[in-house]
DNA sequence: GATCATCGTATTGTCGACAAACGTACAATA
DNA sequence: TATTGTACGTTTGTCGACAATACGATGATC
């Protein structure tokens, strides 16, 4: 014990050598949130899809008590309902969910630009260049016909928007809208579809944003909103016939029953 | 057994006699995310009050483990906060919270007016008497110096805006971020505090409403919004000595040990 | 005298188990 | 044949208990 002490002459304060990140220690019901998450995101857990507790547990390899914290974290966020002795299930949007996620994404979203805007030059730098990385992201995912990839970029631009544009709170709020955004085009699509003309849509964005034009910026990130309702509530039957081409579908990620959803060991 | 069946020549298809509302029931967490919810917004958990999960659950007459999973919902909606091993506290509103709060409310509430004014004639004047009477409850607690009682007329007119100009999920939403913004007045000032010019404000939103004059209306709930954030992040020190006399306050309800949260029998 | 180490205690995080409730299938009756 | 009653199996809702961990106090050492 007082060896170490000997050796204390030759150390220096921690806090001299550099800022050390707080030790990010996550509870175990935040590792199965996060993981049930992005179980919904790709689709693993399908809106509609029941699962027993007991089921899931086993799979996350915890007990059943944690795994039911997580999932009344998941129904305040509105992924998850939980109806009486049924385990748990994934959230079938409605239309009228679809119209009212868009509503107060378009309430929110395009003042985003105004307040990346008023950030200082070196920081709209990088956002504009973390921007920008997400469009050629979406730029090749339709390259190669991917819809999914499409679709992981496009939560990320808005992640990023999200992230520049607010504060912690709003991004965690704009995260699940776009996490319920996604479960609108499960529940609306069989299969993962997304547009085409998204990516140009987005380019715009950027281009606006880049032209310090925080107005147009307001306008096309409105109209693209509202473009995203009339494609999800269109039928997507009569999409498919009508303009097949201009749509990148998916097969479905289908009701296969979650492979590998282990958390990692240490629990 | 055959005795009851024997009457069935005389009953009717309950299809036919009405419409049976589905029967309501709440589980247990429910009730005890509400009750906590409750004593979140009448002071008796002020925020950063920490308490043990064990002596919560005895209070509130249930084991541990429903009440850690409503626990994790209020966590959700961001009304609680989980230190690691500390057991729950009240989440303390940061002046960066409050200007969050205040600008998301700002993104929505001033539309909400539009969306009343765009129904049938017949709820417009539904909405109309229902502020009115919300208006008036603030009216009277304001004669009577009471500030908690303006206070509660203030949100319930704020929930009935939503719960009017939006849906379910904007009402839930709206709710939270009511519960919210008043975590960040026990959060700001020692004491309950509102101000007196709260009635005539809106008192004038509702006549914007009776005049069909959503721009208006907008633009009075903005800048009321506005005001409220000044008012907030006013030092309240300073504050309450410049306009004493403009302020509304109430003794604190105290760290007292949140009495009488028991649920109802039968659990 | 101050800092560090050690110990004890209290509380949380997690698990297993029990009982009640629900759904389902089958049988009986009108 | 359609509807109702019954019994069973499965799953949830809830509770109690155990172990791990962090905190506070006390004592020891430089």
């Amino acid at each position: 014990m007082s060896d170490r002490n000997s050796g204390v002459s030759g150390l220096v304060n921690a806090r001299q050598v550099g800022r050390l990140a707080p030790v990010r220690r996550t509870s175990t019901v935040d590792l199965i949130a996060e993981r049930l998450r992005e179980a919904v995101v790709d689709g693993s857990l399908p809106p509609g899809a029941v699962l027993g507790e007991a089921e899931l547990a086993f799979q996350l390899g915890v007990s059943r008590g944690p795994l039911r914290e997580a999932m009344q974290r998941l129904t305040a966020e509105g992924l998850l309902v939980i109806p009486k002795r049924r385990g748990l299930a994934v959230r079938i949007m409605t239309p009228e969910d679809v119209r009212d996620i868009h509503w107060l994404r378009a309430r929110i979203e395009p003042e985003l630009g105004r307040r990346i805007l008023a950030r200082p030059a070196a920081e709209r730098r990088t956002v504009l260049a973390e921007l920008g990385t997400e469009v050629k992201r979406m730029q090749r995912a339709l390259r190669k016909d991917d819809a999914r990839a499409l679709g992981d970029a496009y939560l990320d631009f808005h992640r990023a928007l999200a992230a520049w544009g607010g504060s912690l709170r709003l991004a965690r709020m704009m995260g699940t809208l776009l996490i319920e955004t996604r479960l609108c085009t499960f529940s609306m699509y069989e299969h993962f579809e997304v547009h085409r003309d998204l990516v140009s849509e987005h380019a715009a964005f950027v281009e606006a944003l880049a032209a310090e034009d925080a107005a147009r910026f307001a306008v096309l990130v409105e109209a693209h909103l509202d473009a995203e309702v009339r494609r999800l509530l269109a039928e997507p039957e009569a999409a498919k016939e009508d303009d097949a081409d201009r749509l990148l579908a998916e097969t479905p990620a289908g009701p296969q029953p979650l492979d590998r959803l282990d958390l990692p060991e240490g629990l």
